[in-house]
DNA sequence: CATTGTGAACTCATTCACAGCG
DNA sequence: CGCTGTGAATGAGTTCACAATG
């Protein structure tokens, strides 16, 4: 029923591990799954499951549980992942090429439509997937032209903070962060951050007090 | 006082966190910082700053805040950052490669010590960094001899749990794993997540939604 | 007297437990 | 009967508010 409860965050992070898990589970050729054996793959309680989906509507069937094509077909709609996006990147070095070359992206809608750097010797130059690389001074404009919705920044955390702002000035306000700093952004922007540092601290921590948080 | 109260899995993500922001604050010639400002830096409450804190020491001054070299050291040896750790990573694709050559690693004593991969055309290759490719069935060999304690995944996510399984079997307790599948592995194994996707799902639903969570 | 350190209050998230239902 | 959907109970994490103090 689509109620106007305050959804947890962590539950779209899990409706997003969810999804993935169930496109594995059709592949597979199944055709139904129960929250039970969801919650399971996901590593969380199968309560969870059931209680992350309720917040949207009613998907399963009782005494049964949810239809896997129907389940993916409703968190795709959900996560607005049941269309294409177009992506800007800054930063072209090793981890930006990577990033747009992911397998994981193209084949989920994410396009990258632009690639920006501010090295002179990059300009120009074409990506293997065949974007020619664009000065970061045009970014304003090619923004608009592309209808670019979510800008990654690649970049060294030196320059995160001014590209973030050039997105912001072109009315980007969805940015992916890879720089190790946090880049502060009105508020009508949103950023999302991925910081291998702050992952490998978590795991040194956890070895050297050998625990398990 | 070194309290035996748990300690939120949140808490060491945003030690992670100011440790860089007082990293900058040391280039920038700070020699003292408030929570306040600490707070501010990293987007989170100064109450917060001061228990994060608080469940490891008593770092501060009152009336005065925290002397920035001091808490650095502090905060390095609460994530045991404070010494070299060496990694093995299985996969060299785009991503492996990226995250072999990143700057933030090398800086920060995380030290990639063997590639792996299972293609025969890249076996044996050299990588930027000087490193040559081993084969994957080399793994456990290669990680006794060198003494790696942290392995990381960048493999397609149909070969994750597979390489996951060999890292367990060499005594690797910590894994992080970027492919988009969530791996099993036993109780004495800690793994962290590092998924693209998700994050971007996570923005989508955002502006789909145009909420703020 | 500005700022830390921390118990208490509060907010948010997860899990339980069972009624509801195909 | 089995599994979903969900209110109620529990648990975890954050923020408040103020006493403690260099």
């Amino acid at each position: 029923m689509t109620k106007t409860t305050k959804i947890p965050k962590a539950t779209i992070t899990r409706l997003s591990i969810y999804y993935r898990q169930i496109e594995l589970l059709e592949f597979d050729g199944y055709r139904m799954v129960s929250s039970e054996k969801l919650a399971w793959l996901c590593q969380v309680n199968s309560a969870q499951v059931r209680k992350d989906l309720g917040y949207f509507g009613e998907f399963g069937v009782r005494g049964v549980g949810y239809d896997v094509i129907d389940l993916q077909a409703q968190i795709k709609k959900i996560l607005a992942v049941n269309r294409d996006w177009n992506l800007a990147i800054a930063g072209i070095g090793n981890l930006g090429s990577a990033f747009m070359e992911h397998q994981n992206l193209v084949t989920r809608g994410f396009k990258c439509m632009a690639a920006f750097d501010n090295d002179p010797r990059k300009i120009g130059e074409i990506t293997p997937s065949g974007l020619k690389i664009k000065d970061i001074s045009e970014l304003d404009q090619t923004i608009d032209e592309l209808n670019i919705e979510i800008g990654v920044i690649t970049t060294p955390p030196s320059a995160a903070q001014a590209v973030a702002d050039l997105f912001i000035d072109s009315q980007v306000n969805a940015i992916l962060n890879f720089s190790p700093t946090r880049i502060h952004v009105p508020d009508c922007c949103m950023v999302e951050n991925i910081d291998f540092t702050v992952r490998l601290d978590i795991l040194t921590y956890k070895l050297h007090h050998e625990i398990r948080i």
